[in-house]
DNA sequence: AACAAAATTGCAAACGTTTGCGATAGAGAG
DNA sequence: CTCTCTATCGCAAACGTTTGCAATTTTGTT
């Protein structure tokens, strides 16, 4: 096959070179191509395609038509290299092993879809510099970059701001100009959790967590140990070594197997309850009768029959919801004062938690 | 705060113009003001940082030691103009909804960390047109876009291929040039489910899937039926309406209500079949004694204790490295013929089936 | 030491946009 | 019809890189 490629200035082929010519021949359509067609300036052209600029309805039916016509698609990369504006957020984000993340992701990619900003994403690998993933925002000139990586260390979050870079943070907070901050309200949840298991008749209560390792296990054990202490009791606790099934289930078991054993166990999120439920039925322990479980999160498998699990109800909707509304916010405006925006949680009660009061283990005294 | 604002050959503060300088000042370092700190060129700078091209140690230490003290980061933006290589794919995806998605988002997220590439998301949302989302893929100048959105039609993806993009299919198969393909080898899954439940006893065979709504689906049906229609028998079929649990579960329950009752069902996937078990529960209808259920894709979940489903193992990690190949393959190379990757799947017997032959209902002859 | 070959370097032209500024055309008023 | 005012348009300079080419320095060879 023969191809034609276009007289340019130098005409020697070499590497790039000669990709960019092929590539402009195979359809790169540019501004020009398109001032050409419609016969005018590329000025007009971009002008037609930026709103609020000004353009004659017949340019502007001109420049559409031969758009059109050509299969025109703005570069954004040019576009962002001198507007200073990607019109894309950056997500960093770390493994998505939980439902919950996916979820997440799910509902943030689309919200975002639908308000017309791209999304890339950087995820945040076992290998890699933590902080490197934060950075690799400034790389792509994004517009904004949140964080929903809970183990990641911040140290570099203020290099972003001072670069312009407006930073949200989903699930932790920090304090700091130019960074805003989305989350559950955990410890009110942890309470609630506590709340409830005491008011149904358990005595001896345990938190299965993830040992501290993510902002959002350690408020939630918070507020759970603060009700737990307020009653009297010591609280027990136990943390998920991996993120592995197996790895709960065995730490679950590790914990059911300790003397006295708990008769109440509060969990970090819904994944881990649903093995602790799990670890029961293979010791043969009653659920609730025997011990009772509390999740959070409220994913879609904690209504399944199978587990029925009673948790603490936190939308991912309205997570979301509060980020485009940040986003809105922050656009050119870095002067704002940071934000905290908590999302209140509420407890789902099913039937891994008893109804009424009942004494000790056994569940003899169960309605 | 006073601000000082560098001399520029325009002094006018405009709109856009302000903050560009506004962010230059902060901290926005570009390769000039590298070279001006390291004294070499700017163009010295670039080759520093691009590999294989030639800088002297003596220059590449200077170069590196400046880079470094001011936090200089090159723009992709500007690379990717001129060099029209971004360093990035994109990933049109539909909704997260299955585990499975999340499982290969992750994994691949994962891999193109490992190997520098930036990932760019562009969900095909319900509302936009669908087209949109694969040339989305352009504006951005991607190195490449791979679709795992399998109800999406591809009306666009010539077009694609045709402005030097690689295109790369996951779970499903078009055939066209520069187009590859990587997909599991659904119709020999459905025809190892198919003759696992008529190794094992089942009279009455059933199909439970997306009324054909996805590529895979279709296969896995055709196999499925291809053994069925061989065995001399009538496939039973049913479509699950919806994406969420309860659509699936009251497919299920319709299913199981006809009379006669199948007694081996095949499941486009897992959480299609984990929701085909709990409605046989809820039926009070023994598995697998009763009716034996197969799933698809041997998810995390199809191993918990609660459902030990048999189902047919498709590594995602497999499709990635497929994928990740086929990337390496295709970079610069346009000619080469387009190719379908096949990743074999193999069933994992769990206790959702039977493990010797039983006649009909009721599992009387169980082992 | 002299010369050829190779490696390194700087210059300047791209890449595809946006946008300030001056020029021009059209519209309305007198 | 002329004058002023405004809306539109084109020119050209950016944005921050890469890279061909030519000039220069270094290296190797006799």
């Amino acid at each position: 096959m023969k191809v034609y490629v276009k007289k340019r200035e130098r005409e020697s082929v070499c590497k790039i070179g000669f990709w960019r010519q092929y590539c402009n021949l195979m359809n790169r359509i540019t501004i020009k191509d398109v001032a050409r067609a419609a016969g005018v300036s590329a000025s007009a052209v971009s002008r037609v395609f930026t709103e609020g600029a000004s353009a004659s309805v017949k340019t502007r039916e001109k420049v559409l038509a031969a758009a059109d016509l050509l299969g025109y698609r703005p570069s954004l990369l040019a576009r962002g290299l001198v507007s200073n504006r990607t019109n894309m957020v950056t997500l960093v984000m770390g493994r998505m092993t939980d439902p919950f993340d996916a979820l997440f992701m799910d509902s943030f990619a689309e919200a975002m879809a639908r308000r017309g900003t791209r999304l890339m994403l950087s995820p945040v690998t076992a290998g890699a510099s933590e902080e490197e993933s934060l950075l690799q925002a400034l790389d792509y000139q994004s517009d904004a970059v949140i964080v929903s990586a809970g183990t990641m260390s911040l140290a570099h979050s203020e290099r972003c701001v001072r670069a312009g870079l407006p930073v949200i943070l989903a699930g932790r907070v920090l304090e700091a100009p130019g960074v805003d901050c989305v989350l559950a309200d955990n410890r009110d949840g942890g309470r609630q959790a506590a709340e409830l298991l005491l008011r149904t008749g358990c005595r001896s209560l345990a938190y299965l967590g993830q040992g501290g390792a993510t902002f959002s296990d350690r408020e939630r054990r918070d507020g759970f140990g603060t009700v737990v202490a307020e009653a009297g009791m010591t609280l027990m606790e136990q943390a998920v070594g991996g993120r592995e099934g197996a790895d709960a289930l065995s730490a679950a078991s590790e914990l059911l197997s300790r003397l006295p054993r708990p008769d109440g166990i509060f969990c970090s999120n819904d994944s881990i309850a649903i093995c602790a439920l799990e670890a029961c039925r293979s010791l043969g322990l009653a659920v609730p009768g025997d011990v009772a479980i509390v999740g959070f999160n409220n994913l879609p498998d904690a209504a399944r029959r199978s587990f029925q699990l009673t948790t603490l109800d936190y939308p991912v909707s309205k997570v979301v919801a509060e980020i485009c509304a940040l986003l809105d916010l922050r656009r050119g405006d870095f002067e704002r004062e940071s934000e905290i925006r908590r999302i209140p949680t509420q407890l789902v009660a099913r039937s891994s938690t008893r109804v009424h009061a009942a004494a000790g283990s056994g569940g003899f005294l169960r309605a």
